[in-house]
RNA sequence: GGGCCCGUAGCUUAGACAGGUAGAGCAUCUGGCUUUUAACCAGAGGGUCAGGGGUUCGAAUCCCCUCGGGCCCGCCA
């Protein structure tokens, strides 16, 4: 029986124009696990439309959320904002606001995905007046809001709960001030500051609080399918209170839910922007390829958690996704639709673990161009340039020990044996040989039956090379390392050490 | 206190949502090979699918219970 990729699954039962919403409070650096959203968000719209369905995809960034605290990763004078709106807050490096700050990026990490939302700052919906109508509505409604709220979450209430957060025209900030009445289109508040004042419901003097404003943005955008972290879909969580809001107050069928597992980083455990278990969004792809991103996120049901290893098991990944990409199996076909970004476009990629082996031989990409060319693998410089750049950065930053090497300096001392002395004096001898080429297999050849002629085991014979190269028992192919080298250099460095 | 995910070969795991002979990679062993950043080729062994019960002609798969590991909620979002 022909198997359904869990993104058809989800959506099947589902009929008419989609809406998929997903989104973030933008308080931090968006990292690998927010990046599981959005991609768990495009996949299902990617699934409806492949159904035949009309569907968009819209990411709203809720900028008007204050700013928890002040993050280990910002400097002392934010103190003083914590409490107000993100988006009121100066940006770290000084240009535009908070918020942007750590959405633009990300965005444009999404848009190297292959993800291009209709973004939406849930700010702009307050300015705009869009959230007027629905704010009353909730105001009107509060003590039923409440008790749905008590009832289904199983907690209480202040007594002077209100459902509206004004912003302090004071002192800014918006999760000390309590809302104490609506007059008109005006909430009337006091706040911890001291300041007491009138919020307009038309405008971005105040929001929501987070349990009504999920709901309410539902209704607003008209959204259908959402996907969530598990910390909204736990029992009595904001989904469970926000469907009963939804289809109660507002009249709104609750869209159709989707909970996905976090992210966790091998060895380290959950990423959390405030422990510092981070790989942002942008950090990711300076050394993954875009598609295997996709990938990550595409092979497994968003249900069940991801490990992410950045080292060795990420080659492992690369592996797999080169296998599957040249096997094209027929039960893989969709798996493959859905991790390529731009839909119907053939990848290509180049062998990563190769790459991450050149790259610490060669800097210039039209080098490497030829170079690969003589090995029969045809690229463009403009795509090994692009791997290089990738491979570069994980080589430096993610690459265990093992993977890497730096060639030593011709006049190093390294100390071999007897028959290595030989073994190597004799390859130098071949090597300097005007009518010898400078090729791979010759190369290798050469060294091979230079090591059998003195009844040394290969591996050992090689090992000697590796030394006195780059100072470890084992390395690239020689033949290939070596051809890659400047010959003379190479002579150099060999006669040096014998 | 409540919830979610996971438990399949020594290790990593696919297969579970839609029941139909448990499959792969690594490791191991055998043979081949002019060894290479976890080499390649051919082959072999290796499994009470965590445990127990139920449904069924048939269960890794569906239902119930138990155990073990991870995570989330019970502030805010």
């Amino acid at each position: 029986m022909k198997r359904m990729h869990w993104v058809d699954a989800v959506v099947k039962d589902q009929v008419g124009a989609q809406t998929v919403s997903t989104g973030i409070s933008p308080s931090g650096p968006i990292h690998l696990g927010n990046l599981r959203e959005i991609i768990t968000g495009d996949l299902l719209n990617r699934g409806c439309k492949d159904k035949g369905l009309q569907s968009k995809l819209i990411y709203l960034a809720d900028d008007m959320d204050p700013l928890r605290k002040k993050y280990p990763f910002l400097p002392e004078e934010y103190e003083l904002q914590v409490g107000k709106p993100l988006r009121n807050i100066p940006s770290p490096d000084g240009k535009g606001t908070y918020s942007e700050y750590f959405l633009s990026p990300f965005l444009k990490s999404a848009g190297e995905l292959g993800i291009f939302p209709e973004a939406i700052r849930a700010g702009d919906l307050y300015r705009d007046g869009k959230m007027g109508e629905i704010i009353r509505v909730t105001i009107v409604n509060r003590e039923k809001i409440r008790n749905i709220i008590e009832k289904v979450s199983g907690r209480e209430l202040e007594k002077n709960w209100f459902p509206y957060n004004p912003v302090c025209s004071s002192c800014g900030r918006i999760n000390t001030t309590v809302g104490l009445e609506l007059k008109g289109d005006l909430v009337e508040y006091k706040c911890k500051c001291g300041n007491s004042g009138d919020a307009n419901i038309f405008t971005e003097d105040g929001k929501l609080p987070w349990r009504i404003e999920w709901p309410a943005k539902w209704k607003i955008l008209g959204v259908t399918i959402e996907p969530f972290g598990k910390d909204h879909g736990t029992v009595g969580g904001s989904y469970d209170t926000g469907k009963v809001i939804a289809e109660e107050i507002f009249d709104y069928p609750a869209p159709l839910p989707l909970m996905f597992e976090r992210i966790l980083l091998k060895g380290k455990g959950a990423m959390h922007s405030s422990t510092g278990i981070v790989i942002p969004a942008s950090e990711i792809l300076s050394f993954c390829p875009p598609e295997i991103v996709r990938f990550l996120m595409a092979r497994v049901p968003s249900t069940r958690h991801i490990e992410f290893d950045p080292g060795m098991g990420f080659l492992s990944l690369m592996d797999e996704y080169q296998r599957m990409i040249k096997e094209q199996k027929e039960e893989e076909s969709r798996l493959i639709e859905l991790t390529i970004p731009v839909k119907g476009k053939a990848q290509k990629i180049l062998d990563y673990r190769h790459m991450a082996t050149l790259v610490q031989i060669y800097s210039d990409a039209r080098k490497l161009v030829d170079v690969l060319k003589r090995t029969g693998i045809d690229a463009t410089t403009e795509e090994v340039s692009k791997l290089m750049k990738l491979a570069r950065h994980w080589i430096d930053n993610y690459a265990p020990d093992t993977f890497k090497f730096s060639i030593l300096p011709a006049k190093q001392d390294v100390a071999i044996s007897e028959v290595e002395r030989e073994i190597i004096s004799d390859f130098v001898a071949w090597a300097s040989k005007t009518d010898s080429t400078w090729e791979a297999t010759e190369i290798h050849n050469a060294i091979h039956n230079i090591i059998k002629a003195h009844g040394t085991e290969p591996s050992e014979g090689f090992k000697a090379f590796y030394k006195i190269l780059i100072g470890k028992e084992r390395g690239p192919r020689l033949g290939f390392f070596l051809s890659a080298m400047d010959r003379k250099t190479v002579i150099e460095r060999l006669r040096y050490v014998i």
